[in-house]
DNA sequence: AGCAGGTGTTTTACCTGTAAAAAATATTGG
DNA sequence: CCAATATTTTTTACAGGTAAAACACCTGCT
């Protein structure tokens, strides 16, 4: 599902461990009132949904605290971890976002003194981008507190769970990307 | 993570099977770059955000057709499975959004036709929101088709790693949901 | 050479969400 | 009863995204 999945709080009260998660409960409520339908897939999109919009909500903070925003730092982080200069449509490839959002972020980030542009030489409609030192000293200084806070977040979770779940999560992720071009809606 | 870790697409060429999925890649790139990091919450909280993203762009598709975007859909749902009338405030907190931004939606409902507003008569800063009867038929013509989507979309899995994949969520958005206030960034 | 069509990037117009303030009403304590 | 405060919802101003169009440039064909 969609929203009618993960993205609910169930009432009022507090959450009741003793039920499951909110997921859960939004599951039984349509399964109240549509007691035909396989419910079965909310179980997995749902949780996805949930857990994505938790995450995201928490992981944010660190990067406010820099000043950066997500879509920002996935900007930058594509240019760092890559290692050397990328044209806006790659970096639109490389983080999944259209041509005209990275031009915006672009122009921010390059007005903040983040990232330099080059013109290419030989193609004069491509342009190149790379980080500048503070550019790059920004993204080492986030990413290991980053990385320091998602593993406190994820320490409710056993190593051994924690193992198996990123194993199961591959192995959708695969499929999915893989897929979707076939399935194309 | 929050993009550098299932936000990206690796280099322009295609999907390698034997290598993995993105985020291996993603991941891959990182270690090069940054040795001594602990990579492993990016193996989860990047697969988590990538599938989602992947799985809203494909769930996308059965609402547009329905004239809906997903956060209306959200809203409509929250009245068709709770059964009874909702204020505003009910259904921020149901659909995890912004009061503001469920103000602006049920305008739009409500205009459609798909939503009534009822003034309460007690506590006259309060409405109560129902779905018409167009509302509640477009919800349970939609709800089947999605059902049916997502079936589909998870197919690539067998049964019972689906069901270890729900688990696995439901423990992890359990602990997040009980923690994060207790983390409160 | 010159043009048709393709590609890379930016611009435009618009839409939606958010945070903060405002508005309207309720509640509480003197 | 009144003033202060709290609560519910809406409004405002703005930031950021998108799709489609516009721009600028390249490539290949004749």
């Amino acid at each position: 599902m969609t929203a009618n999945d993960g993205r609910s709080a169930t009432g009022g009260g507090a959450t009741d461990a003793t039920r499951g998660d909110t997921v859960a409960a939004v599951v039984r409520q349509w399964r109240a009132v549509h007691p035909g339908l396989d419910t079965g897939p909310m179980e997995i999109i749902g949780r996805i949904n949930r857990c994505a919009a938790l995450l995201q909500q928490a992981e944010d903070a660190p990067l406010r605290r820099a000043g950066l925003s997500r879509p920002e730092f996935d900007l930058l982080g594509a240019l760092r971890r890559t290692g050397h200069e990328l044209t806006p449509g790659e970096l639109a490839r490389e983080t999944f976002s259209s041509g005209a959002a990275v031009t915006k972020r672009l122009k921010q980030l390059t007005e903040r003194g983040l990232v330099e542009r080059r013109g290419d030489t030989r193609d004069r409609r491509v342009a190149h981008l790379r980080l500048t030192d503070a550019g790059r000293d920004l993204v080492d200084g986030i990413l290991p507190e980053q990385l320091a806070y998602e593993s406190a977040v994820l320490s409710g979770v056993r190593a051994p769970e924690r193992d198996e779940l990123a194993a199961l999560l591959a192995e959708l992720l695969g499929q999915l990307e893989g897929r979707l071009d076939a399935l194309r809606v």
